[in-house]
DNA sequence: GCAAAAGTGTTGTAGTTACACCCATGC
DNA sequence: GCATGGGTGTAACTACAACACTTTTGC
């Protein structure tokens, strides 16, 4: 190969996947037993070894596919985590992505299958390596993005209530949205229509169910939505 | 080695820097004619292999120091790239970072010897292989972060105008901002300071140098200093 | 005096916050 | 009827855009 006589080094390369999901008014992340040496057994991140002839976006969408069962997960590059002696095990060079995944019962079974368990942000284990940085980062920029725009289509169930989507906001910045305000402000999105299903398991009076419209990646970035109220 | 029996891949690891400048009211981008095969001759990103025992973050720094001749440059990582054929000397996964520059004659000489040109960012000419868009991410970035903080301190001289930052943001956004709006704006930040002598050169009356107060590391981002005006 | 940039002041508007208030319904 | 969340309305406040205005100086 041409450029061989400039590398002498073993080096590897992964990619580790910070799997968000919402449940129970929680925001969650999916951990895994770590199955390899070193530090086998203790909670990690979902990674992989990045392939032949793959890129780390197809090795995250692979990973994910394989843990979860789900094709065409929502992810996103997060950062890349190069530090030499990052991993005891070896030169791992890793690109760290995040996930939004809908919890459901059939992702559920798998999930156990893989010995993975879901976590309460707040309430994380003690995680390897640089693990916990690397949570940090994708939680930021996970609320970057809701800053930025509506987020909730993959978190969410198809339907929801407007008081569902604010109780999500409310977990991810870790405030409390005034329900008024946080209504109004979302509707002036036009980015939901109104379905005529009301849920009325939560009130009396019951709350339409809303969703996302369909668009051809026409989510134009303008500017802050909320306020960074953090 | 611990992950050995994982690894048959012959991959190559790297690392690209989008350098800025800011010179004669421009926002510039500095290219290097690539010494290399494939493409050898063409322009490029500067760009090197990451070493054994070395961060990405290392190997950018050392790209910089090696190519300008300055130490401590202000960069920041933009985004990995790995799609398997995007170089066709082989499967190179590079990390994109970019840097912020002040031009002057020093390290115009180092250029030169490095067969390098500032480019002004609209008159750019074809880049190799996925460069343009490394640059484009790398822009992104870069007014991203003008937003949400004052930015102005690695590429202006340590004494400027109000003036001088304002035409530096109107070509960062591509856009025209009103004198005395931006001032007030600026000023509310607190981030600068004004010292006594002015600068006699653009005008009758004279305009104050700001610069920058020493922080460590106290730039706190509260929320978007500019609306996202492009 | 006049041109030209520096610097200050003013006004209207849009978006947000805080909160009051009505609505629909199960109990 | 009353408690509860759903949903609407409103007044105060803030930030910003637009633009008028004053200041200082070289010519």
């Amino acid at each position: 190969m041409l450029y061989d006589q400039f590398h002498k080094t073993r080096r590897y390369f992964a990619v580790d996947c910070v799997i968000f999901g919402y449940q129970g008014e929680q925001l969650k992340l999916l951990l895994f037993k770590r199955k390899l040496e070193p530090a086998k057994g203790q909670w990690s991140l979902i990674g992989g070894w990045v392939k032949e002839d793959e890129s780390t976006e197809g090795a995250a969408h692979r990973v994910l596919q394989v843990t979860t069962g789900l094709k065409d997960i929502y992810q996103e590059q997060v950062y890349t985590f190069s530090h030499p002696s990052r991993d005891p095990g070896g030169n791992v060079v890793t690109v760290a992505y995040y996930a939004l995944i809908n919890i459901d019962e059939k992702i559920n079974e798998l999930i156990e299958q893989h010995g993975a368990q879901w976590f309460p942000l707040n309430t994380l284990p003690q995680l390897i390596f640089d693990h916990s940085e690397i949570v940090e980062k994708a939680l930021d920029k996970l609320r970057f993005k809701a800053t930025y725009e509506l987020i909730g289509k993959q978190l969410l169930a198809e339907k929801f209530t407007l008081s569902q989507l604010r109780r999500l906001y409310n977990e991810i910045f870790q405030t409390d949205f005034d329900p008024g305000n946080f209504r109004k402000k979302v509707m002036s999105l036009k980015v939901l229509e109104k379905t005529n299903e009301k849920d009325m398991s939560e009130s009396r009076k019951g709350a339409f169910y809303f969703k996302f419209i369909e668009e051809d990646e026409t989510q134009e970035k303008s500017g802050p939505i909320f306020k960074r109220s953090i």
